[in-house]
DNA sequence: TATTCGTGGTG
DNA sequence: TCACCAAGAAT
């Protein structure tokens, strides 16, 4: 432990959003939900969906029970529906595989459908106490600016990466998850990607990218188009599944998106995903 | 390894 | 206004 810990962690205990699932009542279940539905989607959509799920479905079991369709559909708009699709067959193999819980283990958590490095090593520390390297983006960016003195990481982890990451985890298995999620709130609410509020931050006195100057503060991003494209139309065509409580005429799908060689193959992708099927006389539902 | 996969808030 | 983004995973 050194003063960069006890100054992080400090600011955490001062500093923490208190997001239910962080709460000493959330269930491992709910941890797991909350990480598949905070992939790629901001805090605040996921907060009310969050609850609603976790109302409904309190156990894996309660999900596996159901349909996949109506993990789907309750989903609504949080985006890459496929994650809905994978959490349903996450709680299926929980039920079958480990009994109705969350498996506490890293390797059987990374089995689990939707669930990559972050996710289990995620779970694992913050529903169990574990220590873990936990890389997410976030850590990823912090971890750069301050130590490697760069504004950005690269696209992916690298080896030399996760060294100096390991190399941070304190040894207390307690302390490490905390320090894991207080670097994380670090990067979500002042180290962030475009405006970082370095006048804020707890470790601006030994930030190596601010004693540098700020070198590249504005590196180009890539930019990612969305009007047009097959994920729009993917997206017309399920939520007018979404909003039908059985299954809808091939007609109606046609009126969500005018270009009929686009909406063919996004029909065709979203039947290959799996969420959508097809019904009898050629309608459309939801699986 | 580079692509693909949604959505809506915001500076 | 509109480009930019927000706790990745799967292939």
């Amino acid at each position: 432990m050194t003063t960069l810990h006890d100054t992080l962690l400090d600011w955490y205990d001062d500093h923490r959003r208190d997001l239910p699932w962080r709460r000493p009542e959330a269930s491992a279940w709910g941890v797991l939900v909350s990480e598949l539905m905070l992939q790629q989607t901001p805090v605040a959509r996921v907060l009310p969906v969050w609850e609603a799920w976790l109302e409904r479905w309190p156990t894996p079991a309660r999900l596996a029970a159901e349909s996949s369709g109506e993990a789907v559909r309750a989903w609504g708009r949080l985006g890459y529906p496929r994650r809905a699709l994978r959490l349903h067959a996450a709680a299926v193999a929980i039920t079958e595989r480990h009994g109705g819980e969350v498996p506490d283990d890293h390797a059987a958590l990374l089995a689990l459908p939707g669930v990559g490095d972050y996710t289990a090593a995620a779970v694992a520390s913050f529903a169990f106490g574990q220590r873990h390297v936990v890389l997410d983006t976030n850590v990823r960016r912090v971890l750069e600016r301050a130590l490697g003195g760069r504004a950005f990481p690269g696209t992916s982890p690298t080896r030399p990466e996760r060294d100096r990451a390991a190399a941070l985890l304190p040894d207390d298995p307690a302390t490490a998850a905390t320090w894991a999620v207080a670097v994380m709130e670090l990067g979500a609410l002042v180290c962030t990607a475009r405006r970082p509020r370095c006048e804020q931050c707890p470790l601006s006195g030994t930030c190596r990218w601010r004693s540098a100057g700020f070198p590249d503060a504005e590196a180009p991003r890539r930019v990612q188009t969305y009007d047009g494209t097959d994920r729009q139309c993917r997206g017309r065509l399920l939520a007018v599944l979404r909003d039908s409580p059985g299954s809808v005429a091939a007609d109606r799908l046609d009126t969500a998106w005018a270009e009929p060689v686009q909406r063919r193959r996004a029909l065709d992708s979203l039947l290959a995903d799996g969420l959508v099927v097809r019904t009898e006389r050629g309608r459309y539902a939801l699986p």
